[in-house]
DNA sequence: CCAATGGTTGGGGCC
DNA sequence: TGGCCCCAACCATTG
């Protein structure tokens, strides 16, 4: 595999009629490549040695509607354009990132004409059936415009179309089947450097006599655009993810309006500074960051110069890196102080080159000379060879990766909440309701009150920062799915998607199929205790402490199953369970083995999502009778909303929401002073915990 | 075809 | 504190 030389693909003629004026004239569209250094394609569009060069990201409204994407992870990609953008102002002081907003599928063929490409660079990004596509209607627009295309690759360690294809274009499935499909491939080509200059966008006729200044440069680009559509013109999307009404994070009323598309290069009506091609604002897409539950600042700001500043920081230390075992790192951290690297989001975005962390750590092992180094699967080039196996994994199933219908790695189970389709096979958005318990099951985990601590914390950090670690998705995961939940691993990973800046098309589905015995792994056997998994890693329950603050004057020994801890305890911590904090929402032990004897009878059925009986719509009734384990069933006495006043400041919902409560709130009042009584019946699975916790 | 082996990340008891 | 075994038992890979 040759990773330095970009790929060239498209009309053979082009190149000819960028020559014929005096040379290439460029494209860069940046998409999850948020960075100068180590970008192969980039660097191969600037060999050409352009006579203008226009750096673009086009603000594509699918992501922006039809993506379920939360506050967390809009800040940070709109801070990594913002450092994007000058980096490429201070390399040439007439260029920026140019921000152009709408379908790159309407804007590609015009901006290609009026500004006179020559050629399109980019950075495949292999995953997810959307961005194929849309790359797919790139390349032939380009062709149909005599523009060549320049694609590199730099966001895995390998190219995964040629991995893929090592590997007889399945699915790998285990690490060890995509180190030997990689092992032909030798290393990962090494990071290069960053560009030192790059040529500014200029229009044909400003070639010979460019504007001084890029304030003159803009409104030539900008008129150079005149009478193209504006996306908000168009009849808008078919729905709304994001949107209050769907469940989404914008802001309710008018100040939850989407107003970025208003205009084709901004700006928005609240930048400050006032621009064109700028980077839109959270405002302007109806978000309100002070309002959210999230943190401000940002604990994990975007932009390629902090995700280097923080790589830098880890690589230095190199007996953690040589040491690293994913395995024993803890997931009791906040994300200020996390036990991993937090690279994650900023390789996401393409921040932080792959190839850079993977060479830097390989360099970072051989100076430590001490004892106890770890290699794959364990340490950090293991964890980046993960990427590489769901990435692969992705490539090879499809668009039905991260569903379970038609999916013909996931295994068919008959979960609760699945998604759910139309006569025609569509996606029904949104999903229509699901059984009343799984849903206030459901409902309690994504609100943090489960009654379970460590899941109720890990949720709570999960929405404030943006990032929990890994093995804190694993609980939750766990917990949701095969562990005691029951419900499709889809709902999780949708909770996820909304959530994690690092959200990934490949890693995330594919840890949820792992975690949910669904693909990738199978122990179903082994599951997550809610109290003593994370207990192993911080007997001090800091990170309940910090996030459920109620819980935070219990003794160590209470903290992950408070539930448990006599009444007289409860009253010294100034926190009655079922009263200050829920009581658990479910038996732990009991589900556990309800779920293992589902997952036995489902894995004896050996059905994937496409299975005939799945296709058909057999399936769930057939793996419920066999099994026979009875739907679930709320507590007696369950309140769907918890008394406001028990949830701290930061994670209130807003005006709006109390009035919505308290509409609710008098229909659920009556089974209160049931609670006392769940409380003893929940006690009985717990005993082995309370038991361990007296030691 | 079969048996053995390994699988990043479970829990619990024991030394 | 860490290592070891057992629990009851899954899959994918390998010889």
């Amino acid at each position: 595999m040759a990773p330095k030389k970009p790929s060239s693909s498209g009309g053979g003629a082009s190149k000819k009629s960028g020559d014929k004026d005096g040379g290439a004239r460029v494209m860069y569209w940046f998409r999850t490549d948020l960075r100068l250094h180590d970008s192969p394609a980039l660097q191969a569009a600037l060999d050409l040695k352009p006579q203008a060069f226009f750096p673009l990201w086009c603000w594509d409204p699918n992501y922006i509607y039809k993506h379920r994407v939360g506050i967390n992870r809009f800040r940070f990609l709109l801070e990594s354009m913002s450092a994007l953008s000058s980096s490429l102002h201070s390399l040439n002081p007439l260029s920026q990132l140019l921000v152009v907003r709408g379908d790159p599928c309407d804007l590609l063929p015009e901006l290609f004409k009026r500004w006179g490409i020559t050629h399109l660079a980019f950075e495949r990004d292999p995953n997810d059936e959307y961005v194929r596509q849309r790359d797919d209607q790139a390349r032939k627009d380009a062709k149909a415009n005599g523009v060549e295309v320049l694609d590199g690759y730099g966001h895995h360690l390998y190219d995964i179309r040629e991995v893929l294809k090592a590997h007889n274009n399945e699915p790998t499935l285990t690490l060890g089947a995509l180190q030997s499909a990689v092992s032909k491939f030798g290393d990962p080509a090494k990071p290069i450097d960053a560009p030192k200059s790059i040529p500014s966008p200029l229009l044909k006729d400003d070639v010979a006599s460019p504007p001084q200044d890029i304030k003159d440069l803009l409104p030539k680009l900008l008129k150079s655009l005149e009478g193209l559509p504006e996306y908000s013109k168009k009849k808008g999307p078919e729905y709304d993810l994001n949107s209050h009404e769907l469940g989404g994070q914008r802001s309710t009323g008018e100040s939850g309006k989407v107003t970025c598309y208003d205009s084709l290069v901004g700006p928005d009506a609240s930048e400050s500074i006032k621009s064109t091609f700028s980077v839109p604002t959270l405002e302007s897409l109806g978000m309100d960051a002070k309002a959210a539950r999230v943190s401000v600042p940002s604990l994990i700001p975007g932009g390629e110069a902090e995700g280097l500043k923080r790589l830098e920081r880890v690589i230095k230390d190199t007996k953690y890196i040589a040491t690293f075992s994913k395995p024993k790192t803890s997931p009791c951290q906040d994300t200020s102080e996390a036990s991993t690297t937090l690279l994650s989001p900023y390789l996401k975005f393409g921040c932080v080159s792959v190839r850079k962390f993977w060479w830097d750590a390989v360099e970072a092992s051989k100076q430590y000379k001490g004892a106890g180094k770890t290699s794959p699967p364990e340490n950090i080039q293991g964890q980046l060879l993960f990427r590489e196996m769901y990435s692969v994994a992705e490539a090879g199933v499809g668009e039905t990766y991260k569903r379970v219908h038609a999916n013909p790695i996931s295994r068919y189970i008959d979960w609760y909440l699945p998604t759910v389709y139309d006569s025609k096979g569509k996606e029904i958005i949104p999903r229509p309701a699901g059984d009343a318990a799984s849903e206030a099951r459901y409902a309690a985990f994504v609100e943090a009150r489960t009654g379970f601590p460590f899941i109720d914390a890990a949720v709570k950090q999960l929405k404030t920062t943006g990032w929990i670690h890994h093995l804190a998705r694993h609980s939750l995961a766990s917990f949701l799915t095969r562990g005691q939940c029951w419900i499709s691993w889809e709902r999780g990973a949708e909770f996820f998607d909304e959530h994690l800046i690092d959200w990934d098309p490949a890693s995330n589905p594919g840890n949820w199929m792992w975690l949910s015995c669904s693909a990738f792994f199978h122990q179903y056997y082994r599951v997550y205790g809610l109290a003593t998994f994370p207990q192993k890693y911080d007997p001090s329950g800091s990170l309940i402490r910090k996030y459920c603050p109620e819980l935070k004057d219990f003794p160590d020994k209470h903290i992950y199953a408070p539930h448990t801890a006599p009444l007289e305890v409860q009253r010294k911590a100034k926190c009655e369970i079922g009263k200050d904090y829920p009581a658990p929402i479910l038996d732990e032990k009991k589900e556990k083995e309800h779920c293992i004897a589902r997952m036995k009878v489902a894995y004896a059925k050996g059905w994937r999502g496409d299975a005939k009986e799945v296709l058909e719509g057999k399936a769930q009734e057939i793996l419920r009778k066999e099994h026979g384990v009875p739907d679930p069933t709320l507590p007696e006495g369950y309140k769907a909303q918890e008394n406001k006043d028990k949830i701290p400041k930061w994670a209130q919902r807003k005006e709006e929401d109390d009035e919505a409560q308290k509409k609710q709130g008098g229909k659920k009042r009556k089974g209160e002073k049931d609670e006392e009584e769940d409380h003893k019946a929940s006690d009985t699975s717990t005993k082995t915990l309370s038991k361990k916790a007296k030691k």
